[in-house]
Parts: structure tokens; C-alpha cells; sequence
RNA sequence: AGCUCAGUGGAUAACUCCGUCUGUAGAGCCUGAGACUCUUAAUCUCAGGGUCCAGGGUUCAAGCCCCAGUUGGGA
């Protein structure tokens, strides 16, 4: 943005890229790839022409579906000469525009340029001279949106992707608004070099926005529901395959059992014949005394797994967003494909495992259709003391539920449950109002911080009642 | 039928509300032989309006039903013709109650616009009131009476088809209360300043934008009112909706019996159990707020003209 | 079954829909993934896909605004 026209490929637009249409406040994310049509806002086009130029490019579309960039050079400076004091004088009889449907349809068929049909409009309007100044430029101003329709390719981002979702596909990120989003990445203290803990069900948003902050560095494990993680709006942002190295995923499912000590593989394939660790697992859970994760072993196998490229491998098998140009080559897995995809995810698993297992993660997040108690009371055991936490709800209930439940048990302080209003502004000269009020309907938070639970420590519940408030009374006091 | 006093029955010439459900309803003049269509059927005004109370839940020929409502200022604002953009109630109500009127009121107002608020005024400062209104539209003027005599509450009103910023409301010293909607409010305080009475009274004027709601202010000081005070109001409506959260499965079958035993007090035992949600779904009521957003209206800017 | 007149309520996902409680970002179908057993497949679970038909006019410099047009629905 400072001028310099650096030919550094980050900022060029290139086949495989993964990038994002916009016009005006509408956000479409899309894979770029040559000769494949898109829909957007109701055009269709092809980004071919697009490929080579610098992200943050503006085009038009032709008629023939192509785009071409444009120019932002002049902007005819309409100089208006007359205008009218108020409109006292200006009757809605609905004919002041003497252009008719038909008319209008003819230039647009002729494929007059829209700045064109624009000067047509107010040339045949009989009312334009007498509008107000301010309304002669409402009225330019909506006629541009109208004719002079442009789309801008920009990078992804967690800003641009947020705000896509919310606006697009707000019940697939349970109505987590953007500036809500926002609070949790702070309020988490999301940074490289964590080992963080992300429990979400919101596309793989929340994921994305956490590796963005990340940058690679770091470790994440992503807690998720059913049969995998959802991660079709983490693969929108187009991270490196460096990132997904450290991306770890383990299932809701066998939480308990690791927090139990019960943990173990059932479905392992019974030759695992070089991860030792492995297999004792598998074989000690089939005995009598559940063997649990010994941490060596799996900090080991941490390094093995950091240094090929697997986790590349599988999210670009996530990525299918409309591509049909990789079908053909995903031949029908084979029984032996799929024995050797199933035992590196038995790999990973246990990985996920280890690292859940030593009880030392920087932070929490969450952010799910489930409710939260359930799952804020167990995850939680696996963050290190003096860590940060974030709950989202789309509903203030379940939060409320949370606080109680989490000053009952102790072992967190500092509990907040907090929502953001956000309204944007319309500012031009004489004419500056807020524009919307959004409020509500973007979602709620509970923060905190893990600390050690002496209560609990002590085995006597009888002292958690009195410590409990004068804690808190001390906080207060360094506080204020 | 009249805005300012209840009548039991629906009678010839009334302005009635047909109230569909939802946000759906619209307000119909009943006439000796009347017919209104609606998606449920068709509603017969000699038969199935003529001579009913309000508030009746009528039949239409499809079988589907219907409430007729009796108007309300309330009513009236979700119903009437828009000529230009209008005030709603939730503004409504704080220029009312933040410009004192009460029966008896006298007050002016500019432009009457469609006549939303207006109609809210009458209902207020009737019986003995009166309300001075000056539109410079000629067309939305005319309408304005127009309407106020079929609501049969021209008595209390006058409409004037007129410039208020050039020649002010036309009376002096009379009012209790002054209202502005116009683009360039700060133009008219002079006239408003000598149409409130000797002893005082209240003004307020609605601007959207904040550059206008400066002028105006710097304004009312320099014609020395008092108690200068801008608001802004917003509704948050909410739906009651029973929410049905799922309870997450963390595998609580399978090592159940192992964790009943955890010696060292594990809190991870109060997952589920000491929630009280079992697997399944955990439900509740909450307050929604719609999707769509509150959009601005305007400033508020009130002000006191006092004797000192 | 076709035509004319008047009034009423709808057009968003590739397609089809969405309730008289102030219930239109909610679904169905489709496609894909996982699970499962009853395996040219069934079932279950999850996921992917949304910015509102089009033109004009008008409100203050905020639309819960208006008109005619297209399409289909009901008297």
C-alpha cells in the first residue's frame, strides 16, 4: 500500500489460491482455478484474467463472463450545477424519469458501460435539477451500485472471512459476530508459541482465526464432535501446510475415558507394527488395567509426526469446496489406502492424546452449538493454572449456567460474562448518522482464568466455602 | 369510531384495522356494501363488519378468520399511507413525554409529513387541546386535512399549508410545545421561540444527522433557551423461543465405571452428572433478538424556553 | 381449457418450500464425508450450499414507503 509496486509473488493472485470476491459489503470465498465458472451476486464469470494480478484488484465483468480490471483513475467530478432548496416543489406522480423499462433494457443489451447509463438516467430525469444537493448525490450514488456493479479480489483473512460468515451463513457459525470474534481472540491471548485447546463448531472459523494468530507457531488441538472436525472455512484462509503440522484433533467422545485414565484404542489395526507405543496401548486396553498415555512416549512421536508432511495431505482432502478438477484422481480408495490413512490417524490420535494429557495447555476456546457446561467443565482439566478462557453461546442462559457452575467447583476467577455492541457509521459532510445498530443477535461470552484449585487439592470441601469469598474480596481490592 | 375515544361497535364510515397475524394487518374503511378481499376470503362490510364490537374475530368466506381491531394513534402508524418517512412509536413516546403534553395542550408542529406523530399529539391533548401543524408540501397537506376529518378529529387541528422556516406557524404566543422535522431546524427557532407562550414551554427538533442537531443547538442558545438536551431512542425487541441445545458426548458410557472411583476428586466427574444434563438435549426459553438490525432514526434534541 | 376486469398475498441456495403465537438465515431435496449392516445399496449422524425477481419513482441529509412489469398461488 506504500507505493511500491514490488513484483513479490505473496500478493499476486495465483492458480490454487484461495481468495475472496467482494462487492460492496458481500463476500464470496472461492478457490481460484482457471476455465471454472463462478456465481456471484447473480453474474458468472471466469477468474482466469484475474490470475497475475495483485490481490486487492478491482474488475469489471464483460458480458462474455471475463473479468477486467479497472482503473480507479477518474472520477468525473459531476459538478452539479443546479440544484433545488427543498422539495416542496417535487411531486411523486412517478414520470419524472422519461427513460422506460424498455429503454433501459436496450442499453444495458447494447452494453453501454453503466457510467454511461447512469448520465442517461439523470439527463432524462424532469426532477434531478430540483433535488436538494444531498439528494442529487443519494440518488448518483445509488445508480452507480446499480449499473457500475464491480467486484474486488481480496486476500483471505480472519476479518474478511468473520464477516463473510456472519452476513452469508450466520446460523453455520451460530451468529458469532465478527467484533464478538474479535474479543475471544484477545481475551484467549492467542499467540505464537501457545498450545491451545479449541473445542468449535462454527465451520472452522474459530480455528482459522486462531491459526491466523498464531502463524505456525505453537500447537493447537481441536476438540470435535461426531466423526472429524469441520474445517470447510479453515481451509478458506489458505494457510501454508506448514500450519496444519501442528494442528492436532481429538474427539469429544473420548474425553472422559483420557481424563479417567481409561483411554485406549479399540479400532487399531492390529498390524502397528513400528509406533512400539502403539501398540502396547492397543494391547494393554484389551487386558485387565487401562494402560494410560505415557507422556515420553508421545512427546516422541510428536517430533516423527513434525517432520513429514501428513497433516498437508489431509486437508487438502478437506478442501473440496466445488472443485470437481481433483475428482478424477481420487481413485476409489483402496482397502489399502484407506488401512494406511486410518492408522496415521491412529497415530495422530494418540499424539493428541500426549499433549491433552500433560494438563498444560495456554488456553481454551470455545465456541459450539453444545451446550457448554459439560464441556467447559472437562476441558478445562486440561489447562495449566493461570490461563485464560473463552466460552462462546449464541444464547446468555447457558453462560449464566457456566458461572455458576464454575464458582461452585473453583479453580477459575476472574469470571466475565460480557456481549459487544458494534454500529457502524455513515460520515459525509453535513449528512453523518449511524448506520446500524448490531446488537444482540451476535452472541455472548464468558471469560475467565484457570488457577490452582486448593480446594480441590486438599480433598476438603468444607474450607472451599470460606476461601472462596475472601479471595475474590482480595481481587477486588488489587483491582480497583 | 374516533382516535380519541373508544366506541363499542363497527359503524358506516369507521377506519377500522384488519388484523391478519404476524405484522400483518391493514386498515379498511367500512362501507355500506363494502367488500375487502384478504388471503383467508373475502369480508362482506354490510354483514360481517356492520353493527359488530371491536375486537371481533370474523369468518371470511375461505373459512379463515380474521380480528377487527379498533384504531389506535399506536395502530395508525403501522397502517397509514406513507407519503414520506415517519415517526414511529418508540420516538413517539419520548417527544410526548419529554415535551410534557397532556390534555389541554397547545402545541405546533412542522412538517406534518404524513401525519404519524400527529395523530399521537391529538390523542394526547384531547379534549381541549389544540394542534397547529404547517406542511410547505401543498399535495401532503391537503391529505393531511383530508385524513384528520375522517378520523374525526379535525376539531382539534389545524393544518397550514406553509413555509414554517419564512413564516413561521402563524399564531404567536400560544403554544405549550413546539415540534420540528425539517431538514434546516435552526431556521426556524425564531418563529418557534415566539409561538410558545410568554411564560415558556417545550421544544423539540428531530434531525438524523448530527451536523444538523450542532446548528440546531448552537441555535436554541443563541435564542436563549435552556435546558438544551439531545436523545437518541432504540427498541430491542425480542422473541420468545424455547432453545434446544444438544449435550455433548464425552464418551461417559465407556469409562463410567472407572471415574465413579477418581480418589482425587477430579471435577471432570461433574461434567454431565453435576449439570444435570443428561445425554440428549438440554432445553430452555431465552429472549431472541430478530435478525435484523436496529436502524437509526434521529437525534432528539430538546430544549426549554423559560422566563429567565 | 382459453380470454377480460377488480382486489389479495408471495418471488433469495442448482431445484422446491417455510406456520393467523408480532416464527423467513429455517428447512426439504441434492451433493459429499463419517458411522453402521441389511453392501451396484439401505439406515443414522455430520457437513457443503443464502444476502432476498427486475425497472422506475419518492422520503430530510434514517425505509417497516409507493407504482407499473414478469412469474406462479388462492376468491
Amino acid at each position: 500500500m506504500e507505493g511500491s509496486p514490488e513484483p513479490a509473488s505473496p500478493g499476486v493472485i495465483r492458480e490454487g489460491d484461495f481468495a475472496v470476491l467482494k462487492r460492496d459489503e458481500v463476500f464470496k470465498a472461492v478457490a481460484v482455478a482457471r476455465r471454472r465458472k463462478i456465481v456471484f451476486e447473480k453474474q458468472w464469470f471466469c477468474l482466469d484474467n484475474a490470475i497475475g494480478h495483485i490481490y486487492g484488484t478491482t474488475f469489471e465483468v464483460t458480458s462474455g463472463g471475463t473479468l477486467q480490471p479497472k482503473n480507479r483513475v477518474q472520477e468525473a467530478a459531476t459538478e452539479t450545477k443546479e440544484a433545488g432548496a427543498d422539495n416542496r416543489n417535487i411531486v411523486d406522480d412517478g414520470k419524472s424519469q422519461k427513460l422506460t423499462h424498455d429503454d433501459i433494457k436496450a442499453l444495458k443489451d447494447k452494453g453501454i458501460k453503466g457510467q454511461e447509463i447512469v448520465q442517461q438516467l439523470i439527463e432524462n430525469s424532469t426532477t434531478f435539477r430540483d433535488k436538494t444537493e444531498f439528494a442529487q448525490h443519494k440518488y448518483i450514488k445509488k445508480k452507480k451500485k446499480k449499473y457500475e456493479a464491480v467486484i474486488t479480489i481480496v486476500k483471505p483473512s480472519t476479518r474478511i472471512l468473520s464477516t463473510m460468515y456472519y452476513g452469508r451463513e450466520p446460523g453455520k457459525i451460530n451468529y458469532l459476530r465478527y467484533d464478538t470474534l474479535a474479543q475471544m481472540l484477545t481475551w484467549g491471548n492467542v499467540r505464537a508459541g501457545n498450545k491451545m485447546i479449541v473445542m468449535e463448531t462454527c465451520a472452522g472459523l474459530v480455528l482459522g482465526a486462531i491459526m491466523e494468530r498464531m502463524g505456525g507457531y505453537g500447537s493447537i488441538i481441536q476438540m470435535y464432535p461426531g466423526g472429524g472436525p469441520v474445517r470447510a472455512a479453515t481451509s478458506c484462509f489458505g494457510f501454508p501446510g506448514s500450519f496444519f503440522q501442528t494442528l492436532y484433533d481429538f474427539p469429544l467422545s473420548k474425553v472422559d475415558s483420557l481424563l479417567s485414565g481409561t483411554f485406549s484404542l479399540k479400532k487399531l489395526p492390529l498390524e502397528s507394527e513400528e509406533n512400539t507405543a502403539v501398540a502396547e496401548e492397543s494391547n494393554g486396553s484389551v487386558d485387565d488395567k487401562p494402560v494410560s498415555v505415557q507422556e515420553a512416549d508421545t512427546e516422541c512421536s510428536t517430533e516423527i509426526v513434525a517432520e513429514d508432511s501428513q497433516p498437508e495431505e489431509q486437508e487438502i482432502m478437506d478442501i473440496p469446496t466445488e472443485g470437481d478438477a481433483f475428482e478424477g484422481s481420487k481413485a476409489k480408495g483402496t482397502t489399502h489406502d484407506k488401512q494406511k490413512k486410518q492408522e496415521e490417524r491412529q497415530k495422530k490420535l494418540i499424539e493428541a492424546a500426549g499433549l491433552l494429557k500433560e494438563k498444560n495447555a495456554d488456553g481454551l476456546i470455545v465456541a459450539s452449538r453444545f451446550h457448554p457446561v459439560p464441556l467447559l467443565l472437562s476441558l478445562l482439566e486440561f489447562v495449566a493454572p493461570s490461563r485464560p478462557f473463552v466460552v462462546y453461546c449464541q444464547y446468555k442462559e447457558p453462560l449464566v449456567e457456566c458461572y455458576t457452575k464454575l464458582r461452585e467447583k473453583g479453580g477459575v476467577i476472574n469470571l466475565k460474562l460480557s456481549e459487544t455492541w458494534l454500529r457502524n457509521y455513515q460520515v459525509l459532510p453535513d449528512r453523518s448518522h449511524p448506520k446500524l445498530m448490531m446488537s444482540g443477535a451476535g452472541g455472548y461470552l464468558l471469560t475467565g482464568i484457570t488457577v490452582i484449585n486448593e480446594s480441590v487439592k486438599s480433598g476438603d470441601c468444607s474450607g472451599q466455602t470460606d476461601e472462596e469469598p475472601t479471595s475474590k474480596k482480595r481481587k477486588l481490592q488489587e483491582q480497583r | 369510531m374516533s382516535f380519541i375515544d373508544y366506541r363499542e361497535t363497527i359503524k358506516e364510515g369507521d377506519t377500522a384495522i384488519v388484523f391478519l397475524g404476524h405484522e400483518s394487518m391493514f386498515p379498511v374503511k367500512v362501507q355500506h356494501g363494502g367488500k375487502t378481499q384478504t388471503k383467508y376470503g373475502v369480508i362482506r362490510h354490510s354483514t360481517d363488519l356492520i353493527g359488530k364490537r371491536y375486537g371481533s374475530k370474523v369468518t371470511c368466506s375461505k373459512g379463515g378468520w380474521v380480528y377487527i381491531l379498533h384504531p389506535t394513534p399506536e395502530l395508525w402508524t403501522l397502517n397509514l399511507p406513507h407519503r414520506t418517512q415517519i415517526l414511529y412509536s418508540t420516538d413517539i413516546s419520548l417527544i410526548t413525554m419529554m415535551l410534557e403534553l397532556k390534555p389541554g395542550s397547545v402545541v405546533c408542529e412542522s412538517g406534518t409529513g404524513s401525519g404519524s406523530l400527529s395523530h399521537a399529539i391529538i390523542r394526547t391533548i384531547a379534549p381541549t387541546g389544540h394542534l397547529y401543524t404547517v406542511e410547505f408540501h401543498q399535495q401532503r397537506a391537503e391529505k393531511a386535512i383530508e385524513e384528520f376529518e375522517e378520523h374525526k378529529v379535525g376539531h382539534l387541528v389545524t393544518v397550514k399549508n406553509q413555509d414554517v422556516c419564512k413564516n413561521g406557524f402563524g399564531i404567536t404566543h400560544l403554544a405549550d410545545a413546539v415540534f420540528l422535522d425539517i431538514p434546516s431546524p435552526w431556521e426556524a427557532i425564531g418563529h418557534a421561540k415566539s409561538v410558545l407562550k410568554r411564560e415558556g414551554g417545550r421544544i423539540c427538533s428531530f434531525s438524523p444527522c448530527i451536523e444538523q442537531v450542532q446548528r440546531t443547538c448552537l441555535a436554541l442558545e443563541e435564542h436563549g433557551f435552556a435546558e438544551c438536551n439531545t436523545l437518541e431512542i432504540l427498541l430491542r425487541v425480542y422473541n420468545v423461543r424455547t432453545i434446544s441445545l444438544p449435550v455433548p458426548d464425552l464418551g461417559k458410557g465407556i469409562g463410567g465405571n472407572a471415574r465413579a472411583e477418581s480418589d482425587k476428586g477430579s471435577p471432570s466427574d461433574q461434567g454431565a452428572s453435576s449439570a444435570g444434563l443428561q445425554q440428549g438435549n438440554a432445553q430452555f426459553k431465552s429472549g431472541v433478538p430478530p435478525r435484523e438490525m436496529v436502524g437509526h432514526t434521529g437525534y432528539l434534541t430538546f430544549a426549554t424556553k423559560s422566563l429567565f
